[in-house]
DNA sequence: ATGCATGAGAA
DNA sequence: TCTCATGCATA
């Protein structure tokens, strides 16, 4: 069932974008989102000392399970997780054979100074390396290359290079960032893949065959959470082209083989993953539901009540924060 | 498929 | 310190 997976230390440029300011924007799709959650938004205010009191009224409330009846509600935030790059020339090359539709979705661009450049531009790829090949199914394993760096935006690099000009195979046009355009090609693409006999461990090792520049293997999480769109959109859309690529090149040579055994590994240090309990975790919800961003010490107080290490609380409302903004059912719909 | 974690880069 | 892209470990 599973395989020894074992990928090199961890080396990647993460580009990271800019930092948007998404302005306020939706408030539906928010607050289904909000809906789905498993933890109900708390109606609490965000007066009053926020201190050992609202903690402990947070925690009681999850601790009875939050029934919610206080006269008072406030509004869902209003943090959208959106912004749109887009500046770089249209190819128009949507090789992709999906139904694309033109539309204009409310999109704030809300583009920084380092934007503007900060693009995929189309890095003509006219490659051809073997696809993955095995075609186990499940969550598991196969080889991992190690190539380097992985794929954060092929843009800056590739964008001042302009190295467009030949095959431009993916370009970057406003139906690229269209979210239902990245929800019709994820789904396609996972249908694709699939029919290909390669699971998504393997697409994301053989992502370090292509040749793209910047572009090294990704994991089978993140091919995964592509898949499902439970990424954000910004990342979405830097994947596309890049997976697209795959897709393209996959299909095309679905016969040859060119497997690259590789096997180096240390054999070392396991992480441990620690798993907060679901007593704890429900109090961390009703905090967060309350303060989604609780100061330092806030965390260390949260932490030593329940019991936990202040960092792993630290980096759970991170997580937490990090998940509202995932795509699915991230507004803009 | 997801939870918790790391690290780079921006604030 | 936070955000963001990613990944290991795991259910």
């Amino acid at each position: 069932m599973m395989s020894m997976n074992s990928k090199q230390p961890h080396f990647a440029m993460h580009p990271t974008l800019p930092e948007h300011k998404y302005p306020s924007l939706h408030s539906s799709s928010e607050a289904i989102r909000r809906a789905c959650l498993p933890t109900p938004p708390l109606q609490s205010n965000l007066f009053a000392s926020l201190d050992e009191t609202l903690l402990a009224r947070a925690e009681a409330l999850a601790a009875v399970d939050i029934a919610v009846s206080q006269g008072k509600s406030h509004p869902f935030k209003p943090d959208a997780t959106y912004h749109t790059m887009n500046s770089v020339p249209c190819t128009s090359t949507s090789t992709v054979p999906l139904a694309h539709h033109h539309h204009h979705h409310h999109h704030h661009q809300a583009l920084e100074p380092g934007d503007l450049l900060d693009h995929i531009s189309s890095p003509s790829l006219a490659l051809m390396a073997g696809a993955g090949g095995a075609g186990a199914a499940g969550g598991g394993g196969g080889a991992h290359a190690g190539a380097a760096a992985a794929a954060g935006q092929v843009a800056a690099a590739s964008a001042a290079a302009a190295v467009v000009g030949a095959a431009g195979l993916a370009s970057i046009c406003d139906s690229d960032t269209d979210p239902r355009e990245l929800e019709a090609f994820a789904e396609r693409f996972k249908q694709r893949r699939i029919k290909l006999g390669v699971t998504q461990a393997d697409v994301g090792s053989a992502l370090a065959n292509l040749k793209i520049p910047g572009v090294g293997s990704l994991s089978q999480s993140t091919i995964c959470r592509f898949e499902s769109l439970t990424l954000s959109h910004n990342n979405m859309i830097a994947l596309k082209p890049i997976l697209q690529a795959w897709l393209e090149e996959a299909e095309g040579a679905q016969r040859e083989k060119m497997n690259k055994p590789e096997l180096f590994n240390g054999g070392e240090k396991k992480r441990k993953r620690t798993s907060i309990a679901a007593p704890e975790k429900r109090s961390l919800e009703a905090y967060f539901a309350v303060q989604p961003r609780p100061s330092s010490e806030k965390i260390a107080a949260i932490a030593e009540k329940l019991d936990l290490k202040k960092n792993v609380v630290r980096v759970w409302f991170c997580n937490q924060r990090q998940k509202q903004k995932r795509m699915k059912f991230s507004a803009t719909y």
